[in-house]
DNA sequence: CTTTTTTTTGAAAATAGTTTATATTATACA
DNA sequence: TGTATAATATAAACTATTTTCAAAAAAAAG
């Protein structure tokens, strides 16, 4: 049954990562699992609500910053300084439009001009950081606004 | 003087986007083009009254927005929602550090290894959007963190 | 210089997302 | 299965940034 083994799937992730596997953060996961969403934690909550399952808002809230905290997450602010989640399955950027808000992904793999990793190391070795993280920001217009 | 020759400057880069010359919107261009600061509304107002200058938060707060509207700075949210501006003299990208917060710029031409514009140009070739401005969003830890 | 338009200011009000508390419930592991 | 540990739900409260308003001041235009 396909149902059991994703249960299996998400319960080995968040043990991966020493979590505990609880139905809310199997929700939260596989809501996020769905390409191109960057919902608040209202957004999620609502939608959480909306497929019939029963949550709590601040558990919404408590289980968002541990999958953060866990690495499970990408968190980030919108241009409005909304708090987004995003579950990255696969590697992307973001595409910020600047009327509308709306917010579009730009998977790596469609990139070939541009590879993160060079960039990662050039910069440690130059600043003198630990690079975790490099993606691009990207702000313009979508096509809905032109 | 050069005195005089600076508040041309501002004035002419002021007109240049449609906007009067006025004594608040100098001091915030002359502050932000301090390089390396990204202060907050809060920080900015503080720093201007630390120079000696009578400034109103009501008017910090409204001219940023107008600058940034008119394309004289670049507004961000850093990891906590907090609210930063950029003036940007110099093309960059901004390193956070996970843990204490800092922010660090990444001039580009330091980094040979990156050059914006292909990605901007495949990037509105096949999604489709005006692509305004691409910078990288850089996350890890700083030297004094580690 | 005078007029018109735009900007500044200070205080007050709004805003709203996030956190906290605690009682209850679920989970992991021996 | 038992027990310790951790997670959840509910509602209330917080907290500080940002916005608003109308009068006064400053800048541009003629």
């Amino acid at each position: 049954m396909a149902k059991l083994k994703e249960r299996e799937n998400y319960r080995s992730r968040l043990k991966g990562v020493g979590l505990r596997h609880t139905l809310p953060r199997e929700r939260i996961l596989i809501y996020l699992d769905k390409k191109s969403t960057h919902p608040t934690p209202e957004e999620l909550y609502q939608g959480l609500k909306k497929k019939g399952y029963n949550i709590g808002l601040s558990t919404v809230y408590l289980n968002l910053q541990v999958l953060r905290d866990s690495g499970l997450l990408w968190e980030f602010k919108d241009q409005k300084g909304n708090t987004r989640y995003d579950g990255f399955n696969e590697k992307h950027h973001h595409l910020f439009c600047l009327q509308c808000g709306s917010i579009e992904d730009v998977l790596i793999r469609e990139l070939p001009e541009f590879d993160p990793d060079p960039i990662k190391k050039a910069v440690e070795a130059r600043n003198g950081w630990f690079v975790e993280e490099a993606r691009l920001e990207l702000r313009g217009v979508c096509p809905q606004c032109q």
